[in-house]
DNA sequence: CGCAAGAGAGAGCACTGCTCTTGCAATCGG
DNA sequence: CCGATTGCAAGAGCAGTGCTCTCTCTTGCG
């Protein structure tokens, strides 16, 4: 059972590759990802590559969600503690903000512009929806305590999206109402929005450096969703 | 002074090679957009072509400038009429959301991952900023009117930020107060963030299709910067 | 031990951006 | 009006890319 050296030289070249395409990517960008390139880094030839690799675009997949498994831990580190679910969730927000100002291109590539076609929905998508299941961790925890502001004003939610958000509470197995998780959704575009705004460049020759309004629009996401009162003032 | 005919030519396909960019543009992608192909598409040699564009890069930033140029024509288009500021607010989001829609790889190129290094930040800013000042002239007008909820709750600002706001209402010459501002910002990324996530698929297995999410944001925006009372109801 | 499967090497095709030189045509100055 | 200058297009070419094919050598299993 244990494994043959074959087999352990095959997971490491493996694991030498993303490695290799991991830092290619945090360099140079997805756009300037080259098998070639990493071949070269590895000191082989390209077409051994595809011995591992079936193309560019699976190697660019690989690390697609590889990059959602670090945010999700990122996310998950920066909500342990025992403080007020709308602190833990500011603090969730300036987590991921501080790893998307640290892994630009990775960001840029889970939310940026999908680069080939489209984004591979396979297994990525599982890994992607962890970062936002922290974020309704918290929501519900604060809910089940009674510190979510239920009632907040808000503007009217059709039906369609109401019965979106109900489909997708039962597929969480949440006990939250819809309103809530359509307020969610709203708040959450607005973190990831702001984010790429500040890494985009769309702030230039206004809110620059962008990290006070992230700072600020993060704590407008925890009000929209309820959190209100529990929300740590601007330093 | 009227243009010799080599003078009209020379514009002439300077023009042609903008539409065909347009279009393996709008077609393919950025990242499919070829100097080459352009140059086959236009029945000429792809060395010609570098009589008129100095690199690939260049001919992104033009359709790239044209893109705002675009958008923003839409949204001043959108925002005519005597309806109160706050329909036409959310009208102007639907708009944008609407031509998002209709050319997703412009949009990508405008507000996606920058594709080369970065962003060229010579005449694009002006043409980019056009589309917001369209939502901030609502703005004035409703506040002005007097129909601004400008004391709406709101988390604190911090000083970096009220500061950066004061001197982009200096620049545009703005009378609203900053703490207006501030919330428009973070409305704003709410809209391209809700758009943004539809576009590029990260709606899938949540609200999907994303337009009645998007519809909610963008009411939730209008919300936000505090056009609280005279927002549309959902369909 | 022998033979099939795995892994790397190399050549090669079609494509890309971009540069350089060459030849032709239009424009302008005398 | 004619020669010189300038502008434009074409072609070849370089370096790089993704990807495929064949060939060779090693590994490991029966």
């Amino acid at each position: 059972m244990s494994p043959t050296p074959r087999e352990r030289a095959r997971v490491d070249t493996m694991e030498r590759i993303l490695t290799s395409g991991r830092q290619q990517l945090a360099e140079h960008g997805a756009a300037a990802l080259s098998l070639r390139a990493v071949a070269r880094d590895l000191g082989m030839v390209s077409s051994a590559v595809y011995r591992y690799v079936a193309s560019r675009d699976d190697l660019l997949t690989a690390l697609i969600i590889g990059g959602y498994r670090d945010l999700a831990e990122v996310a998950e580190e920066a909500t342990t503690g025992r403080a007020a679910p709308g602190r833990r969730f500011v603090a969730l927000c300036e987590a991921i903000y501080s790893w998307a100002r640290e892994h630009p291109h990775q960001y840029a590539l889970l939310f940026g512009s999908p680069v080939p076609g489209y984004r591979a929905p396979g297994g990525t998508v599982t890994d992607a929806a962890r970062t936002p299941a922290v974020a309704i961790q918290l929501i519900e925890e604060a809910w089940q305590s009674g510190e979510l502001a239920v009632d907040a004003p808000m503007p009217p939610a059709g039906p369609a999206v109401r019965r979106q958000a109900k489909e997708l509470g039962a597929a969480l197995d949440s006990a939250l109402p819809e309103t809530v998780l359509i307020r969610f959704a709203a708040a959450w575009t607005q973190v990831f929005g702001v984010i790429s705004f500040d890494l985009f460049g769309q702030f230039v020759g206004s809110f620059e450096p962008g990290d006070h309004i992230c700072t600020f629009t993060f704590r407008t996401a925890a009000h929209t969703i309820g959190f209100s009162g529990q929300i740590p003032s601007a330093r």
